[in-house]
DNA sequence: TTATAAATTTGTAACCGTTATAAGTATGGT
DNA sequence: ACCATACTTATAACGGTTACAAATTTATAA
């Protein structure tokens, strides 16, 4: 169990009530969710929350390096816990992000044509196993 | 000299002065140009040119494989006339978008992890060769 | 050629994800 | 407890894109 209070601290970032929410459910769901879709999951739970808190907030959490945003095609950002670097598949029938795990040489951090990396995003399209056996 | 009309016509796209005119902006200026760069570039060039057309035509051409659309971090599509698979790169200081010739084991078709890979996008961002040498 | 149907283009308004702004609320240090 | 600062909130605005319906062009057939 991790204590993301301590985690927020440790980034610099005071770990609000509505800070520490928006980090749980990142970490406790790995859907890859939207702004609008962690909004509406944790309105319930906590009825004060406004849509600009969760849009600042994923921005500052992914500035910080909590986070890693996404941009999948479509346009809306989404949001991943920062993990292991993995490459990003999305089904164009169903919508679904599905996390792959092949290896592959991330250039993070190295140099390519002069050019210093910061972030390597692989992104795939396509249609997912569901998708392809229901199709049958 | 490539004849865009004909290219057009093999694609089942009827050949009109503005696709044509499109098309062969996306030909001749490999910059992934925005639906509103396309747009500001022929406006001189075609007067009466609609911001709608622009959108709906870079949409069809995509959809019929003639040119590939990128998610490139921002919310917003750019477009590149299809060519071999390559790496993208964006500069987070300058915004400009280089091509990388890297190799790269290209996933296109294949199937990974039970889904059938149609599309296959690499992109970089980091600080670029001429933002990295003018820093110092 | 002319009539007619179909396809394309256009302008406007709407839509959706996101950000700016300013006011209100909570927090932390003295 | 006080005050400055930071955070949250609601509203409005913004930018990229799409929906819609009218106008125009193009293709087809008489």
């Amino acid at each position: 169990m991790i204590d993301f209070k301590e985690l927020l601290k440790k980034h610099n970032i005071a770990p609000s009530w509505q800070r520490i929410k928006i980090l749980e459910f990142l970490a406790n769901h790995k859907i890859h969710p939207t702004a609008d879709m962690v909004y509406q999951s944790l309105a319930r739970e906590i009825p004060t929350l406004s849509k600009t808190t969760v849009y600042n907030t994923l921005k500052v959490f992914t500035e910080k390096g909590i986070l890693v945003a996404l941009s999948l095609f479509e346009n809306e950002l989404r949001y991943e816990y920062n993990t292991e670097p993995h490459i990003h598949f999305k089904c164009i029938k169903c919508g679904e992000i599905y996390d792959i795990s092949v290896p592959y040489k991330c250039l993070k951090n190295e140099e390519i044509e002069g050019h210093k990396v910061l972030e390597h995003h692989i992104n795939l399209r396509g249609i997912c196993k569901s998708c392809r056996t229901s199709e049958e």
